[in-house]
DNA sequence: CGCTGTCTTGAGTACGATCAAGTACGGTGG
DNA sequence: CCACCGTACTTGATCGTACTCAAGACAGCG
């Protein structure tokens, strides 16, 4: 199907990161949306001792591909990564962005092999875990069970929302609106911050046309509610943002 | 915000269903696709003394609305049931079908509360599990756990599925290539079922006008691809609507 | 400097939505 | 039994949003 000549190796791990004194959970600024959310400081460590963290991966490179074996679930730690699948006719389909403190590689659990691809878009790292260990860590530690199911259940409302019937510029604004929201969770603006990936990717994970984005870029621009030049992005009016978003406001990945 | 005049009463338990010697999960034809999957004889008494067994439910009758706390997760036992919300704009998003053996409620894990309703399309009867005491029993069986883990990972590869970018009878195709693969999982014939949710609540899930669906219908039949008069359908060219389906044929819920 | 890829802008088109009739079924009451 | 009604569904005509195709602008980079 797809050409399998440039082939994913496996993500190298950072071996000053695993030996560990560098960084570990409990001094992660990300530790209060992740998977160590809520865990007492002895239950961090357990989780963290599962933890490998890779090299700087960057822009293009695959964290998997569908056909893979899924073997672990992936934290982003820094940067953005983007899952996508490949259909039959070829055609791309962008499922999700992911950020900061954000898992990835869930929705492969259930077949055992993944069913999409995962790319950096900008100079990234992520925190790698053994699937079969976490599993095992799920039974013993309750509060870390509890999280991987809130963390599964946010991806499954989170994509119900994105499956509604809504015009473009409603899927636009929350887009902007849930990226801006995500941001200031993790201590970043949410009004002002870099777009990290293309108007394509965009287009294609809002279900438009690039053009159409485009356009409705220029049209928000215009009506004052935001300020976009290449990558960068201002937001002028928040709240007329959140209005058109409506209950899609929980878009997230 | 909605009128909450109609609220939902709670959903009756059956007193002979709960004490149970009529039914159990181990007796259950649907033990292989639910949640005790996989699970030993003792282990699946242990989910089994968790479950309530609901009483018959009529049409239209509600097991949750948006706003009701969660507290339980439902097991369709018998009928179909639809998850659906009510926007801002009061538009409803009908979010999935649920046939026998799959579980109602997951997406409420992580708020607590519920975002969507659940209404039974015909008559129909659920089990239900208290959240609290099956997350704890998840803790000490690995089966469990693994199990819950797997639905969760579905329905987030389900909800990304219907999110794809797909032209209104690769929608319906696809639509119907899993219901036909859901009802022959459960015994049913592959190729002949009834649609037990009308043309309207079809077309609101896959995000297309009535008028369309039924248009593509009539298209389908002229095609020789299936035969449907009002809610019977037969699928006379499985191979071709599952090719129109193309990876979409995942869809689910 | 010209090349390349990304993005923007414009013009025409198409798919599916909307609006509007018309039909068939199921239920109710006479 | 049939007349009536309401709802669900179908079919037709028109419309509009977003797509497609095409060309041009702009930045990054050798």
């Amino acid at each position: 199907m797809l050409s399998q000549a440039a082939r994913t190796h496996d993500v190298r791990v950072n071996p000053a990161f695993h030996s560990g004194q560098h960084l570990a959970c409990s001094t992660c600024s990300l530790a209060e949306l992740c998977l160590p959310m809520g865990l007492n400081h002895d239950d961090m460590q357990r989780v963290d001792d599962l933890v490998e963290r890779s090299e700087l991966m960057h822009e293009g490179e695959h964290l998997f591909r569908i056909g893979d074996r899924f073997k672990r679930v992936y934290a982003v730690r820094v940067g953005t990564y983007k899952s996508y699948t490949v259909d039959s006719e070829g055609r791309e389909h962008v499922l999700g962005f992911h950020l900061p403190g954000e898992l990835i590689g869930l929705d492969a659990i259930h077949s055992g092999v993944h069913r999409s691809n995962a790319v950096a878009l900008d100079t990234a790292t992520v925190c790698m875990l053994s699937y079969e260990a976490l599993d095992k860590l799920a039974g013993e530690i309750s509060g870390l069970r509890t999280q991987m199911f809130k963390l599964m259940s946010k991806d499954i409302s989170d994509a119900a929302a994105l499956a509604g019937d809504f015009t473009a510029e409603e899927r636009i604004a929350a887009f902007l609106t849930s990226l801006s929201k995500r941001y200031h969770l993790r201590g970043f603006s949410p009004l002002e911050f870099n777009l990290t990936m293309s108007r394509r990717d965009i287009a294609n994970f809002l279900r438009l046309a690039p053009e159409t984005v485009s356009r409705v870029f220029a049209r928000f621009e215009k009506d004052k509610l935001i300020a976009v030049e290449r990558r960068s992005l201002r937001i002028t009016a928040l709240t007329k943002l959140l209005d058109m978003a409506h209950c899609v406001g929980e878009i997230h990945a």
